[in-house]
DNA sequence: CCTGTACTTTACTGATCAGTTTATTAGCCT
DNA sequence: AGGCTAATAAACTGATCAGTAAAGTACAGG
């Protein structure tokens, strides 16, 4: 379980809103970058790099379809960071 | 649920080892500055800093006895972080 | 072979971070 | 009062972050 170094990275990416709301878009499938731009006023590097935060963190992964760089969700580092907050549901629950 | 603001904190905060480990740490118990130190090669500016930064996102209350500031855990933001998570367990599961 | 579309790379900026050392504040105990 | 201990404040440094604009790469299609 000593994944601390993937634990700090994960939490450090979704530390920012705009790359949670681009893993909240995952969810529901995967996306090209211009798409999961739309909802943002960013620049398009700016997406593009979040993206590779997220791609650095594990989160994402991403595939090439001509030019389109489809973005897939990879769950497994929630699935972590789910199970290091559960260590402590004694507490808030105390 | 729309606490956006507040889980950018609390991510940010869980993003360093140190800050962490002293939240594990504190799940066993409230303790000093100087104890929470203890552990780590760092000044005590540094794990002050660190303190502060937790504070600041709500995960520990500093109380104050003598020369003592005695930190607790607040577990209610970890319970936040495990909520946001949770919605993407169907993911990992998939 | 062009041109447009999708995306990345580079180079730069201002802000925040993690740490240090040094100096202060605050409270306890002779 | 004076000295010890606990902790914070201040000032500084080098590194990383989030964003931009502008240039470059790569592919598709008429």
């Amino acid at each position: 379980m000593l994944e601390e170094e993937g634990l700090s990275e994960t939490f450090a990416a979704l530390s920012n809103p705009t790359r949670r709301a681009i893993v909240s878009r995952l969810a529901r499938g995967e996306a090209t970058v211009k798409e999961l731009a739309s909802p943002f006023a960013l620049s398009l590097p700016a997406i593009s790099k979040h993206i590779m935060v997220l791609e650095r963190a594990g989160l994402v992964v991403q595939g090439q379809r001509a030019q389109y760089r489809p973005c897939t969700l990879v769950a497994a580092p929630l699935q972590a960071v789910s199970a290091w907050t559960e260590q402590y549901r004694a507490v808030w629950e105390a």
